[in-house]
DNA sequence: CGAATTTGACCCAT
DNA sequence: ATGGGTCAAATTCG
């Protein structure tokens, strides 16, 4: 199951902590109430406050893996121009200004790819890498030449466990995808109907939260330095219910605008894996956002980008 | 035929 | 010198 990897030793540990326990309680509150006779108001209430007390941590994580980033940022070289020059120039090796961000991804039931993450990526290398079981892929945007977008991506499978992917995103995704995905998505938020699958929502919510807790409370410093490094995009709109990336620029494992996307494969697009056979992942740092985002987002009934097809159940399975 | 992938070579940081 | 990231020609795929 997810969970959340943070150094445990800011001093904003102690408040997310809190704060997700009483999000967590808000929850359970919720879920309650979904069962009885309570007014609509009430749960939009409890939904409402689990929004702000979800906006606030992830304010808290965020700004505390930017400080973390930044502070591990060794002493930059005067070659870290190298982002304003995208494209083929030269072969000269970017430094490390760049923001990474890398989570542990399953991989479909016997699938050879982990998850497709909503936007395209192109391959453009794949390297033995020493001491590690398994190639690198190395992936860039495919909209690096027509958009610029420097966009990268680095793919590698667990040494541990073959169905577990590292992956780890290198900047930020300046490209406009297809309005086609978006314009689908935003038209299915617009249904009215209720989202049956609320309860199976809040449970998972409220079980994600306990392993949330339990990492930030437990897990002090072993997790590797690599992991948690930054927050993973620098554009998280300050309203979680309203969505938390712009429409066309969705964060890599949100719920995906359609089915078809939400298991394809980034490298052959094969389209026949289905959104059940994914589990998401272990999730780090700024993560969080994603999952809270997306949950309160659902919760609240706000127009986000979770398709009509979407699957919760399968999301948190 | 165009786009995506593969793969060996090249380049750079350490 | 070596390992890792990128390039680009060759190959494969749809």
């Amino acid at each position: 199951m997810e969970s959340v990897v943070i150094d445990g030793n800011g001093g904003c540990g102690g408040r997310v902590v809190m704060d997700l326990s009483h999000i967590k309680d808000l929850v359970r509150q919720l879920e309650g109430h979904l069962g009885g006779p309570q007014t609509q108001e009430q749960c939009r209430l409890l939904a409402s406050q689990i929004s702000s007390l979800t906006e606030r941590s992830i304010s808290l994580i965020t700004s505390y893996c930017s400080l973390d980033g930044a502070r591990k940022r060794p002493a930059s070289s005067p070659l870290s121009d190298a982002s304003d020059a995208p494209f083929k120039a030269t072969k000269k090796r970017k430094t490390t200004e760049k923001v990474k961000h890398q989570v542990r991804v399953s991989s479909a039931a016997g699938g050879d790819v982990p998850a497709d993450d909503g936007h395209s990526w192109r391959k453009y290398g794949q390297k033995e890498i020493l001491g590690a079981k398994h190639p690198r892929g190395y992936y860039r945007c495919t909209h690096r030449h027509s958009q610029g977008c420097a966009a990268t991506k680095q793919v590698q499978r667990a040494d541990e466990d073959p169905a577990l992917f590292d992956v780890v995103y290198i900047g930020a995704h300046t490209c406009v995808q297809s309005g086609a995905a978006a314009g689908q998505a935003a038209a299915a938020a617009q249904a009215p109907e209720p989202n049956p699958g609320v309860h199976t929502l809040l449970q998972s919510l409220s079980s994600s939260l306990t392993v949330k807790t339990e990492g930030l409370a437990a897990a002090p410093k072993e997790a590797p330095q690599g992991w948690a490094a930054a927050a993973p995009f620098c554009c998280v709109s300050p309203t979680p219910a309203s969505g938390w990336w712009p429409a066309a620029e969705r964060s890599p494992f949100s719920a995906p605008s359609t089915s078809e996307n939400w298991g394809a494969s980034p490298a052959t697009s094969d389209s026949n894996q289905h959104a059940a056979s994914f589990l998401p992942f272990e999730l780090v740092a700024g993560d969080a956002q994603f999952e809270f985002g997306e949950v309160v987002s659902a919760l609240v009934g706000a127009p986000g980008e979770f398709h009509e097809d979407f699957d919760i159940a399968s999301f948190f399975a």
